[in-house]
DNA sequence: TCGAATATATAAC
DNA sequence: GTTATATATTCGA
């Protein structure tokens, strides 16, 4: 029982990889240039969880990562498996999925608006285990600098520059290296 | 348990 | 621009 089923589909220079439960939910995603790394971070991440039991047949929510990622597709009728994740990351996340298409919101915003702060945030974010689903690449810091992404546990520029791709594809307004003040998404709403 | 480490924010220089 | 400091959560010894 808990079977889990590891994915794999191969666009261009990126892996994209998907960990789904029997139940056909997404237990989490990774994408990135090197195979190897991938399986190795996502094995990680559900370490503990399936043992030696993980399967590895082909799953439709792979090619749909590679379609997100190239800003093809909305995310919908994705349901999440939330095993892993805290009551905090529960929270966080929760307020990702609001982020609309062609806007972006900070850390600190996201703090205010469930009462933490934004450092705790940026923690939660950065453990996203559904990135691209869950749109975490949204979030820059209240300078308005584009900021950190981290790949299958990476964090380095390369990181950062995927993260200003995926925002330039959605059509997020940028103005040198820096998010125009128009692309800012307040959670507060109105 | 506690100390250290964060994909931070803000104020002051 | 660069610090210093406050801050919430997580993780490991």
């Amino acid at each position: 029982m808990n079977k889990l089923n590891l994915a794999l589909h191969h666009v261009k220079e990126n892996w994209f990889g998907v960990i789904t439960d029997p139940q056909n939910q997404l237990v989490a995603s990774a994408f990135g240039p090197n195979k190897v790394l991938l399986e190795k971070y996502l094995a990680e991440y559900v370490r503990g969880n399936s043992r030696q039991q993980t399967s590895r047949d082909g799953h439709p929510f792979a090619e749909c990562m590679a379609e997100l990622f190239y800003d093809r597709k909305p995310s919908s009728s994705v349901k999440f498996n939330t095993e892993h994740v805290s009551p905090f990351q529960g929270r966080v996340t929760k307020i990702l999925r609001f982020i609309p298409k062609r806007k972006v919101t900070t850390y600190g915003l996201i703090a205010r608006k469930i009462g933490s702060g934004p450092r705790a945030v940026g923690n939660a974010v950065a453990s996203n285990p559904w990135p691209l689903f869950v749109p975490c690449h949204r979030v820059v810091s209240s300078t308005l600098s584009i900021g950190n992404y981290s790949m299958c546990g990476t964090l380095d520029e390369r990181g950062s520059l995927i993260k200003r791709q995926l925002l330039e594809r959605e059509e997020v307004p940028i103005k040198g290296d820096k998010i125009s003040p128009t692309g800012i998404w307040d959670p507060f709403g109105e």
